[in-house]
Parts: structure tokens; sequence; C-alpha cells
DNA sequence: TAGTGTTGTAAGCACACGTTTACATACACC
DNA sequence: GGTGTATGTAAACGTGTGCTTACAACACTA
């Protein structure tokens, strides 16, 4: 394989996608400007409708693109006990650039389609469910207050990505993967440990 | 006291207020316009400016609004029991529409002015740390890893926030005060709870 | 009632937005 | 080399934005 070619589609359509995952997540849909994407991606404004169709459609293909490789880089089959490991190298591990907070950076923010707006509301929803359903037997009906507790366990989630974006804010900005780690283990057992009420120690 | 005025700048510029508080909590800053705020006030698009200098000055209005709320609907001096409860009532309660919710949700959108940016910076931290400090003996100094768990409670709640203005999401968005209460008193023992590591029940 | 400051309105300004168009250039193939 | 298509560029379009201006309607006091 020789140069790289200096016209190059796919690479100039990656690169746009790209830098509006980055921008999108964290400036947000409406203060982002399709100008900014195409600067700072080096290309010219007018390949974004070209390759998207429109800001929308650049939007949905990095909705798109976020969920997939947080699908990959996520770990198989995780146990109750390692979940709060889990979630905080989603949170500070070397993935995380495109990984966990960028999925759920994005998805809070609506885009005002109709469509990307289910897809959105879908795939929260499916994460609250999993990570429920491992306080289960496999298999197991998830009863609504456990529903409601895996919600509130993404709720955690959801706000350590966005507090972790937010400069200048005191520790969780730089915490390292342990020690988000020690937190959120504490966390999800607090949550979705045996038993309701206070968490008791087996 | 008789009719009130036909024309009456503090009810107007209260409505205004008002109206902003909502739109720029549920829409965000970059996707509200001066003129859906004016429209739905019922007011014309100059009052804005005349009251409130520009958007800007409505939003750090609308943020130290907010703020005031929920300093006056906020319980006296919580322990670290109540915590949980306190902060259900606070998402939950009858003034969850001009409570907690709503400032966090101001809190969770970058306005592009740098000086409320530094606003928003400083009401999440001292959040947390009151938070945080409440698994203290009173005056003590906060240590870097429990103000780190106090971050990540401010993020549970911040999260809580946006999920329950979700509409269509599951349990989280209908549930009442005391199923909150729950989930979130775990949630504050948990990561407050004395002692470091996995919580050891006394 | 005449005068005066306050409150509200309508229109317009300058600019940034998303998108489209017309055109230039590099490449692949003959 | 010559030709056709893929790729990239520059400029413009129409619209919506935040904000200002010029003016009208009202409330109040003398």
């Amino acid at each position: 394989m020789g140069e790289p070619r200096r016209r190059d589609s796919a690479r100039t359509r990656k690169l746009l996608l790209e830098t509006a995952r980055r921008r999108f997540a964290r400036d947000g849909y409406a203060a982002t400007t399709v100008r900014d994407i195409a600067d700072e991606a080096g290309a010219n404004v007018a390949l974004i409708s070209r390759y998207f169709g429109s800001k929308e459609g650049l939007f949905e293909a990095c909705l798109a693109a976020a969920a997939d490789s947080v699908r990959g880089t996520q770990d198989g089959d995780v146990a109750l006990e390692g979940l709060g490991r889990s979630i905080a190298r989603g949170m500070a591990g070397v993935s995380s650039a495109h990984g966990l907070p960028e999925v759920l950076l994005l998805s809070l923010r609506p885009s005002g389609d109709e469509q990307a707006e289910r897809a959105r509301i879908r795939t929260l929803s499916s994460y609250a469910e999993r990570m429920a359903a491992l306080a289960l037997p496999e298999g197991a009906p998830l009863p609504d207050d456990l529903h409601l507790r895996g919600q509130v366990l993404l709720a955690t989630a959801l706000g350590v990505a966005v507090l972790r974006a937010t400069p200048g804010l005191g520790p969780i900005t730089s915490a390292t993967e342990d020690q988000l780690a020690d937190a959120l283990s504490d966390v999800v057992s607090a949550l979705l440990g045996r038993g309701p009420g206070p968490l008791t120690q087996p």
C-alpha cells in the first residue's frame, strides 16, 4: 500500500463523524454548528450534507457509531460484583473518549427528531434493565422496584459522565479508574445487592 | 389593595423568568430562543432585553432564582440518615417543578458565557461538599476521597433529574417519593456511610 | 386636563445558521 | 493523453437568531 490518497471520501467521512461525536458530546446538539465540525475536521461544510444528508443525519450516525463502539469495548459477561469496576473502566478507561461517557452524553441531548428520540430512550432503558437483571437468577422476570434501581444506577453513571466532562470541577474530573471503581462498586451493591432496604452484609 | 394593574412590570418580569426557567431546564440554553420564551409568557421579545439585559442575563437570573427556591425548600439541617429522603423529596415533592431538579437541569447546560459557567460550577461543587460534609463531625476537613464520593452522590441526583425528565422512560419517571427515597437512601449510606470500601453495617 | 415617566408593541438590523448550488480539481480508466 | 466520475471548494440562499430602535398606550401627578 502506497501513500494515502489525497482525496479519500471514506477518510473524510470518518473524520467528520469523529469530530461530530466529540463536539456533540461536549457541547450538545444545538450548540454545535456544522461549520464548527467541518472546520475542526479540516473539511468543507457541504460535505456534511453530502455524506450524512443533514445535521440531524450526522447526529444519528454519531449515536449509532457510539452505541457500536461501547458494544465493542463492553465486558462480555460481568457479574454483579464486577459491575462497579466495569462502569468505572468505561468512564476512565482508554476507550473513554469513544466509550461509555460519549453514549451517555449523546443520549441526554434531545435531538428534536422523533425517531432518534425513541432510539435514545430504548438504549437507556435496555442499559438499566441489563444491569438490574444481574441481580437476579438468569431469565427471572424483572420486578418493577429492581427496574427502578437499575435506572437509578444508570442515573449515577450518566451523572458521573456529565460531571467528569465538566472542567474545573473537583476530584471527580481527575479521579482514576480505581477511585471511581471504589465508589461505584458501593453504589452497585447498595442498589442491586441482595435484599431491599439498607444493605445487609452477608 | 384594588384591582391588579393592567400593566405590571413586576408581574411581566416574573412571568418571563418562570417561563425561561421551565424552557431552559427542559430544552437547554442553546435550543431555547428568546422569542419562544416571550411568546409563551405572553410578552414581547424586547422586554427580555429591557428586564434582563440579554438572553445570557436571563439565564443567570434563572440560575439564581432556581438556587434560591431550592434553598427555600431545603430541609434546615438534615442528618446523613435523612439525606436520601431529602433528595427524593426534592425530586418528587410538590416543589419539583421549581426545585432541585430544575437547578440540576439548568446546571448541566453550559451557556457559553464565562461568568455563568463559573457560577454553575461553584453551585455544583458546594452541593457535593455540603453533602459529603454530613459524613464528618462538624468542622472537620473534607478528605479528597470523601469529596469524590459526595460528587458521585451529586451525579446520582443529577442523573435522576435528567432521567425523570425523560418522558416514556420506565419506572423512574413515575416513581413516587417513597420509592425514590428507598433507593437513594441506600446510595447515600453506601457512599457516605462510615468506613471506606464496601459498606459495613454498624 | 396637560404633562411625564413607565410599560408594551411592531418593525427592523446585522449576523449566524443549515443547506444548496455552481464550479474546480484530482483520480480511475480507456 | 483524453474523458467521465468522484471528491472537494467557494459562494450564495433563505431563514431564524439575539438585540435595538422608534413609537404607541397606559398610569400617575399636578
